[in-house]
DNA sequence: GCGTAATGGTTGATTTTGTAACTAACAACA
DNA sequence: TGTTGTTAGTTACAAAATCAACCATTACGC
């Protein structure tokens, strides 16, 4: 596909991937920041937190590999919107407990209706076979973590 | 930590596109930070360069859509590493052309190499049938804009 | 020509990220 | 105990991205 002394930029997996992941977030992106002003993270750990119910910053951040860093600063914005309350652990003391308030989950249920149509379209503009393969090729992809 | 509803984040494409795109960057990105010192948008200018010859910096954002005032601080990075010559359209003097110099082509030179050994591995942990579709459907997901 | 709009590119102010160092709490083990 | 090491999460400071305003130059309309 590539000869020896060329290289087409359009075929290296990982710019090819940077360009679709970027070209595809951009309508949602745009949406979660104009109805709520909170950006990537944030609505990150509101879809963790909306999917999974109640977790720590530790599990988010292992499960969707988001650097603790971003983590707290994206936990203290959606605090502060009232989209979610922490609770230190009865036990162990440094574990902080995070949990959609209604706010939070009214906010998660929009983008998550939202999120399923775009998702919908995206698949459609595919069409289903190629939507699936794709699918599983980046599974394949996002595991293969180094 | 159950989950609760039936949305699922690990298949949303825009979400599962970022994850695939920020694994499979990590190496190639670390390799071209510590040898060359330089970041994403500077790799990019350089690659289009090395691939394409000379352009200006509005080429270069159309075809890479990257805005242009990274572009302008990407330049001048690489201009400061040699890696790079700007010359001032002679009929139109808004116009700058930027080419690689020998040092800058070295480094590209170097840079693709990487960058075609490391496309191979990707390809062949996906399998050769699997790897070709799904860089035709990335490329069907980066066309649709918006 | 002249005035105005558009274009290529840069700069500055603000926001966001990245890296490292930090605090507080717990664990392991002498 | 006490000492040392780990862990969850925060903060400080530097690096980078974003957005708007900005030059200088060229194009357009009259």
């Amino acid at each position: 596909m590539q000869k020896k002394d060329t290289f087409d930029l359009q075929l290296f997996l990982p710019y090819l991937l940077n360009q679709a992941a970027e070209a595809s977030s951009l309508k949602f992106q745009r949406a979660y920041k104009d109805r709520y002003g909170i950006l990537r993270t944030e609505w990150r750990v509101l879809f963790h937190l909306g999917i999974y119910g109640r977790m720590n910053a530790k599990e988010i951040g292992l499960r969707a590999r988001i650097h603790k860093t971003k983590i707290s600063r994206a936990v203290q914005k959606l605090e502060q919107r009232r989209f979610l309350t922490r609770d230190t652990d009865t036990t162990d003391r440094r574990l902080e407990w995070l949990a959609l308030t209604p706010q939070g989950r009214a906010a998660y249920d929009d983008l998550r209706a939202l999120a399923q149509r775009y998702d919908s379209e995206l698949s459609a503009a595919l069409g289903p076979g190629e939507a699936a393969a794709l699918r599983q090729a980046l599974q394949k992809l996002a595991d293969m973590a180094g």
